[in-house]
DNA sequence: TGGCTTTTTTACCATTTGGTCAAGTTACGA
DNA sequence: TCGTAACTTGACCAAATGGTAAAAAAGCCA
């Protein structure tokens, strides 16, 4: 797949079109997070990477490209941490950690976070494909795993898919809902908080 | 502030004006819930509307005062839940009930949830002054008889807004990555199985 | 029915926006 | 250093879109 081949599609990027593309794909990041798909524009998007539009259309064949690229980039590092269970490990102590992963990345990550909701909430006109193919599967083998260790006493009963699922969303929250959150928790350290509160919560919902 | 003062403002609204508005206000809110605010056009609502794009904005001055209106509508009844929590109640149940109406909500009216999940998401534009006037001391007042509950040992020790966090992240999430999980559960009942889980979250939670 | 108000539509407008094109300009290997 | 390929830009477009104006139609009431 490394072309050589005489008709390869990819001959090589160069060290300017790597550069350029970081560029855009980062201005991207963040006008698309902030003002979502439709609510960008690739003006926006030249102006905060420095380039000039036509430039940018240079790198990418549209606006589309754009968004799709950042998807797919995103997708698999938002799963990193679901994959990083351990189904060797011990069961409560890798989805705690799970847990305290995935609010890591609300935190250090919430533009991701955002642009990924914003796909969601649309009804995932981009990546309906990714989902079947990338996401499902990997939900149904954590399950598989979950209930393996429910089935061994090793953690309480629970649904394994709504487990995740709230895992999901009282993470992501945090990241998505973030103008929300601030104003109703001004002062407060928010993270500090959600951390141990999610702790307990999952701590006491696991516990056998 | 019923007029019947000389320059009362609001001469009285018509019964096609009623009707009309109500339309209007319908079609908004799909294609608002669906789109976004900038994803959605006058002429997408004037067509769902089956009303002609400036009868729209006969009756309303833009598109803006169209989506200001279906927020502040919707920010009485989204809380209404909260409110009905009854302080002299049974804490645990209490609590639980309104994990249950939350859900119920969710599923009754998804986009509503959208609608507002979108507004958020960006940052609250429309929305900032209500999250600080209204919704914050609802908060606040609902952290306070949660955190008399606990004192009282009558709910197991909890960070009172970080649980109404998770009970909005837990519930919503099923209306606004709706979607998504779809797509991962297709077949099952999704609702049922929502219930139940949550129901076993917190009540493992909360149980002293 | 006649006359007034409310409602609706037809025809436009100005701006924004995704995208193109051809003419530069720059980088780089021979 | 020179030529070619890679990169960049200014000038444009066509379509979409929020919004307007004025005339036409429909309600409504005496």
């Amino acid at each position: 797949m490394q072309d050589s081949s005489p008709a390869a599609e990819t001959p090589k990027p160069s060290r300017i079109q790597r550069r350029n593309r970081k560029r855009i794909l980062d201005a991207a990041l963040e006008v698309f997070s902030q003002y979502g798909f439709r609510g960008a524009t690739l003006d926006q998007i030249a102006s905060e990477a420095g380039l000039s539009k036509p430039n940018i259309l240079y790198y990418f064949s549209g606006k589309e490209e754009i968004h799709v690229t950042l998807l797919n980039a995103l997708m698999d590092t938002w799963l990193d941490p679901l994959r990083e269970i351990d189904p060797e490990g011990e069961p409560l102590e890798e989805l705690l950690q799970y847990v305290h992963r995935k609010l890591e990345m609300s935190r250090e990550f919430p533009r991701e976070s955002r642009l990924f909701a914003n796909e969601i909430i649309h009804g995932a006109p981009r990546m309906g494909p990714d989902l079947e193919t990338v996401l499902k599967p990997l939900l149904e083998q954590s399950a598989v795993m979950i209930d393996g260790w429910v089935a061994e006493g090793r953690i309480a009963p629970v649904d394994p898919r709504h487990l995740i699922f709230s895992i999901w969303a009282t993470t992501q929250h945090y990241a998505d809902f973030e103008a929300q959150v601030q104003v109703l928790m001004e002062g407060h350290d928010v993270h500090e908080g959600a951390s141990a509160y999610l702790e307990t919560l999952y701590r006491r919902l696991l516990t056998p």
